[in-house]
RNA sequence: GGACUCGUAGCUCAGUUGGUUAGAGCAUUCGGCUUACAUCCGAAGGGUCGGAGGUUCGAGUCCUCUCGAGUCCACCA
């Protein structure tokens, strides 16, 4: 043996070995009705991007607890898979396109599907490769893909099958849209920030007596052309006496009823509304409660739309500034607060500012209805059927449970499962929209009943980029193009690409071996970010409890962010990303590992460095050369494996009192899923007590080479699943010395302190 | 506005149901190439566990208040 320990070696030939021997695969093991089974389904990431450093946390882990569960006989299963990543994906390969001055709009659905597939099959296999290489032993047999056909198969099913108890309805509502990315949002992808926008007082004049006029406060005066109303609060005495009188409107001139609501406050601005029930969610809510008419002013695109007569096709900041300068020519801006401060909502992914738009999309149902999700849920954490690990998260969850609205799945993008919905065309002709594509290159927008004029049903659903559909038209669900494909027109959304996460690990079971599920539903242990509970976790939950009645993962770990060695978040800009597969070069993959891990704690962020990597690596090479230490001595005592089993009867020694009681100590705090510290525990032990005292003793003749080999095998695996690929390339240098028997230690069994069996 | 987390050695962090002289890595000082390892060994310095009060035989650990840092959520025009 190398005095030094050589990862850059070693470490691709144990990978080999691990996969010969198929460790990851419980199907190549034997098993009894009584063994108990543990199971993990892997994160998904997306199937196309490099991974950072979270993703070694996660895969640092779940091989740990995986490996752990294995050696101790369990029928133990870590699941892996990649994510199609809607929205983010097709984002990335806009922007690919727009470096070839190319956009979406220049393509139809199909082939803008295609051209983003191609993209993604060329870089799929980078994620896989790279938390391989980090020794994750996952069954990669059962490998799954958001996009492979049965796991879309089971997608479409469960929407279905929601869709008919009712759990799914569509809609006419205001959702977050981001004109950039040309799609709604659910609410938790939009962000809020701080900023500082004009307030501006508006006077209307009275419609009896127009040299009377009544202010209003609004951030947002370029839709008021649409706006139909104003609103007062009903127990207001300064203002209840206005409810009933008419206003006109400021831009039009048209009349503008009060009306009475109690959602407007007294003591803000002027303590008067004007209702924007198109662009405003409160407005919205308080349009449908009056039953007010909603008047859309704002496009998709985010410009005026044709209504809007002279600020018609103005991008929404254009109109504004106009419309104010015709305000002030009018007369009739009171003042303007420059310095109000105000909350906006942004998109996540380009920051852009969310339009809110009225659009009939597909909501799923959480709190009524047949089954109440979120009772589900909350039953669940009640019960401790589900434990969360983590720092007051469960907390977190709670209360966001606690105000969660339905769920809207639609997306107005193409990278991913298409809504398998088809609206009837025969009578609604002007109640659906379409832009489609000619084979000119000509894009061409309208109604049906406009487009049909001069062009093919074929034609128009061959060049097909959009549907737009009125919340009325009838609608039939059907994954293949319906019989009578002539009298129905497909939607064109696509799911949000966490309604097929939200099943995942449902269904990444349902569709491997046929008894998958059974075997290994619920799962054990669901590892990830804190920072995707609320996309994925509870929404797993959910569904899970709908597909199930169960609840998909007994025990939810949740680790938290990795930071720079000075604590700051990790960015681009700052330039202080580590990328784990430099460090896996530059120190081996069980550094990187035992680094991430050890002192880690679920739900708190983690600090790390090189100093981090360097003494994770400094331990590797110890536990080499211990081994080498131990290895040598036995041989030259002739030892042989028969000499080397744990003894029954260890109580009248020092050494194995202590060495069983680190045994209970790791194993205890794995079984509580306190990784971090059964790292430390470990890592103290073996260092300071079996290295630094033990060895020592050796070589005083003060404790046997039997015994210290003894405890050196012990070790090995105790630290396996932390630092795989060490401990197995010293396993193997044991076996070769004769001095144990089992083919690898990923499958030998974990240590007891009652070695009887 | 609501909720949550953190504040322990110079730095980054552990501390498991409250239980003896509060730990690790890195950094610092001193001494060592001792026949596994200088990616090492031995020794040393350094903490009134943010602050105040309380519960207890006993609190870094539980409770209350308070100061500081950060995160999540929320429709105030």
């Amino acid at each position: 043996m190398d005095s030094k320990y050589t990862y850059t070696e070693i470490e691709p030939k144990i990978l080999q070995l691990w996969d010969t021997l198929q460790i990851a695969n419980p199907d190549a093991r034997k098993r009894t009705k009584s063994t108990k089974s543990f199971s993990i389904i892997m994160p998904p990431p997306n199937a196309n991007d490099p991974i950072h450093i979270g993703h070694a946390m996660f895969v640092a882990i779940e091989d740990t607890l995986t490996r752990y569960h294995r050696m101790l006989g369990e029928d133990t299963l870590w699941l892996p898979g990649t994510d199609h990543a809607g929205i983010e994906t097709q984002y990335v390969f806009e922007k690919k396109l727009a470096k070839q001055k190319q956009s979406r709009f220049d393509f139809d659905r199909e082939t803008l599907y295609q051209k983003i597939f191609e993209y993604v099959q060329e870089n799929s296999d980078i994620a896989v490769s790279q938390i391989k290489r980090l020794g994750a032993s996952a069954d990669w047999t059962r490998f799954k893909f958001t996009l492979d056909e049965d796991v879309v198969s089971n997608v479409l099913e469960t929407f279905k099958s929601l869709h008919k108890n009712g759990l799914v309805y569509r809609d006419l509502q205001l959702v977050n849209y981001c004109t950039k990315c040309g799609t709604s949002y659910s609410d938790l992808e939009i962000n809020h920030e701080d900023r500082t926008t004009p307030l501006y007082y508006i006077k209307y004049r009275f419609q009896d007596t127009p040299q009377k006029t009544i202010s209003i406060a609004t951030v947002r005066p370029e839709p008021i052309f649409a706006d139909t109303h104003l609103a007062v609060h009903p127990n207001d005495h300064d203002k209840k006496h206005l409810i009933g009188k008419v206003v006109l409107n400021p831009l039009t001139d048209q009349p503008m009823p009060i009306i009475g609501d109690s959602f407007v406050d007294p003591e803000f601005g002027t303590g008067v509304v004007k209702l924007t029930p198109a662009h405003d969610p409160n407005d919205f809510a308080v349009a449908k409660a009056h039953n007010l008419p909603i008047v859309p002013a704002i496009s998709n695109r985010g410009k005026i739309l044709e209504n809007g007569g002279k600020y018609a096709g103005l991008s929404a900041t254009k109109a504004r500034e106009q419309v104010i300068i015709d305000l002030q020519k009018k007369q009739l801006i009171e003042k303007i607060d420059e310095k109000y401060s105000n909350r906006i909502s942004t998109c996540y992914r380009c920051g852009r500012v969310i339009e809110p738009l009225p659009l009939p999309q597909f909501f799923v149902r959480v709190k009524s209805g047949k089954q109440n999700l979120v009772k589900n849920i909350e039953k669940m954490l009640d019960d401790n059927d589900t434990s969360i690990h983590g720092a007051g998260r469960e907390k977190i969850l709670r209360n966001w449970l606690s105000s969660l609205k339905d769920w809207n799945i639609s997306r107005q993008i193409v990278w991913g499962i298409r809504i398998p919905v088809w609206y009837k065309i025969d009578g609604y002709e002007d109640q659906i929209t379409a832009t489609f594509l000619e084979k000119s290159g000509k894009t061409n927008t309208g109604t049906l009943a406009e487009l049909l004029k001069n062009h093919t049903l074929e034609e128009i659903k061959a060049g097909l980029q959009t549907t737009t559909a009125e919340a009325a038209v009838p609608y039939i669900l059907s994954i293949t193009p319906p019989t009578e494909a002539q009298h129905y027109f497909p939607e064109t959304d696509t799911f949000d690409t966490w309604f097929s996460s939200s099943q995942w690990p449902v269904v990444t079971l349902q569709t491997n071996q046929p008894d998958d599920f059974k075997r290994f539903y619920p799962t054990t242990v669901m590892e990830t970010g804190y920072d995707i509970l609320l996309f994925w976790v509870m929404r797993m939950m959910l569904m899970g409890s709908y597909l199930t009645d169960t609840t998909p993962f007994k025990h939810v770990y949740l680790h938290g962010l990795i930071r720079d060695d000075k604590g700051q978040k990790m960015s681009k800009s700052k330039g202080n990303v580590i990328n784990p597969l430099t460090v896996v070069d530059e120190f081996g993959a069980d550094a990187l590992r035992m680094a991430l891990v050890i002192r880690s704690t679920p739900g708190i962020d983690k600090s790390i460095g090189k100093s981090d990597f360097k003494a994770a690596r400094n331990l590797t090479n110890k536990v080499w050369n211990a081994s080498r230490f131990i290895i040598s001595r036995s041989q030259d005592q002739s030892l042989s494996h028969t000499d080397l089993a744990l003894p029954a009867d260890t109580q009248e020694s020092e050494f194995f009192t202590q060495l069983n009681q680190t045994i209970t100590d790791v194993s205890t705090q794995l079984d509580k899923l306190q990784i971090g510290l059964a790292a430390d525990t470990l890592y103290s032990a073996f260092w300071h007590w079996y290295c630094d005292e033990c060895i020592e003793h050796v070589k005083l003749n003060k404790l046997s080479t039997q015994e210290a080999a003894i405890g050196l095998i012990q070790f090995l695996k105790l630290l396996h699943p932390f630092t795989p690929f060490v401990t197995e390339a010293v396993w193997q240098e044991l076996r070769a010395a004769n001095l144990v028997t089992d083919d690898c230690l990923a499958l030998s069994t974990w240590p007891t302190t009652n070695p009887t069996d």
